[in-house]
DNA sequence: GGGTTTGTGTCGATTACTTCA
DNA sequence: CTTGAAGTAATCGACACAAAC
């Protein structure tokens, strides 16, 4: 099956960009989607700015499309498939870097992490200055892990949450793998706290990435060193895309299971008036404005020249139905109302365009350099 | 102004460790 | 006690971008 996600967009934008054919699967879809966004990840950026934006924790910006809904995945929550409505849209989408900088003065809701509640953080600045003594303190403060002293979700520090072992900063003040220095030994997991993970949870819920001040407050605040809560931050991104797939690949399931029981149901209905035709043949001949009559959905139609049911196509090949393309030539709903139909009645449950249409334009980034 | 280099941040994929049934 | 699965912290390589040159 080949299915074109657009995850990131919001409601109204899913509806309009996604493609659905036969043919492949999702590895495909993720395949087709990384070379998307290979090409134009500044315009990546400046969707996820826009949607982000919707989300307070960029207030400043605004946004032409819905608010992006913060993806809930709990099992109860997930949207129920039957009706159609699209999968919550992702997490608030993560600015980027650079937009981040610039929201750095943004109160979010109870929890700046730019002003440690309890540490003396005395501004972003001095929590950069300080990188060097944090982790040197972090070091030493390391103890056992799974420390579930002190209270969340105020200072971290004092309980001695865990460092791994080797006391390396974030890839500012060391190489990446400069993390296990400590004496070369292999890496050692380390597990945070539930008040860390807790904490870092409610840090996730106000922006999905963090600038490095951020990230060096909210290290000093649970006491864990800046490239910790960075990969944290980097493994709760891939986890939040990961069932975000997972959900709008059900999704699509769904409409491809409704769109081929459309089809079948066409096809048994053109069946019929075939069958129809043969018995009656006289019936076929005679004068348009006497046969005014559906037989499938006994509405009288008004225009004596429209046919009363549209082609459909066999089976085996991609079916109109099936890719969406008979939506624009298909009977007017007053004339044949059907769950087809009223599939593509509501913008929000008009998810499907023409598998063979062009590509949707993304909104241009400005161009640079 | 345009091309190259460098530093930084993010990503997907993967590994390795921990927990639990 | 052992084992396999699941969850997740950590690593790696690639890419994009901005600033410096």
């Amino acid at each position: 099956m080949e299915l074109g996600l657009s995850l990131g967009e919001t409601m109204a934008d899913a509806g309009r960009d996604l493609v659905l054919g036969l043919g492949m699967g999702v590895v495909g879809v993720r395949r087709e989607e990384e070379a998307a966004e290979r090409g134009s990840r500044r315009d990546r950026d400046a969707r996820r700015e826009l949607e982000f934006g919707t989300t307070g924790w960029c207030g400043a910006r605004s946004s032409p499309e819905p608010p992006a809904v913060r993806l809930t995945l709990l099992p109860g929550l997930v949207p129920r498939l039957g009706g159609l409505p699209w999968p919550p849209p992702p997490p608030p989408p993560p600015p980027s870097s650079e937009t981040n900088r610039h929201l750095e003065a943004s109160t979010t809701r109870g929890f700046d992490v730019n002003r440690a509640p309890s540490l003396s953080v005395a501004g972003a600045a001095a929590a950069e200055e300080d990188e060097e003594h944090d982790e040197a303190g972090a070091a030493a403060a390391s103890s056992s892990p799974n420390n579930s002293a002190g209270s969340f979700p105020t200072d971290f520090s004092a309980q001695g949450g865990q460092v791994a072992p080797g006391g390396g900063g974030d890839r500012g003040a060391c190489s990446r793998a400069s993390d296990d220095d400590d004496g070369g030994s292999a890496r050692k997991k380390l597990r945070l706290s539930k008040e860390q993970s807790a904490f870092l949870e409610e840090s996730f819920k106000e922006h999905a990435t963090l600038n490095p001040k951020q990230k060096l407050a909210l290290a000093k605040q649970l006491n864990l060193r800046p490239r910790q809560v960075e990969v944290w931050f980097q493994n709760r991104r891939a986890r939040t895309k990961l069932k975000q797939t997972e959900v709008d690949c059900e999704y699509l399931k769904r409409c491809c299971e409704t769109l081929t029981e459309e089809n079948r149901r066409l096809q048994k209905e053109l069946a019929e008036l075939r069958a129809l035709k043969t018995v009656h043949p006289f019936y076929m001949h005679l004068p348009a404005t006497t046969l005014s009559m559906c037989p499938s959905c006994e509405r009288v139609a008004s225009n004596s020249s429209a046919p009363a049911v549209a082609p459909v196509a066999p089976a085996s090949s991609p079916s109109p139905a099936a890719t969406g393309i008979a939506a624009s030539s298909a009977p007017s709903e007053q004339q044949r109302p059907s769950s087809f139909a009223a599939l593509f009645s509501s913008p929000l449950n008009r998810p499907l365009v023409a598998a063979q249409a062009q590509p949707q334009p993304r909104p241009q980034a400005p161009a640079s350099s």
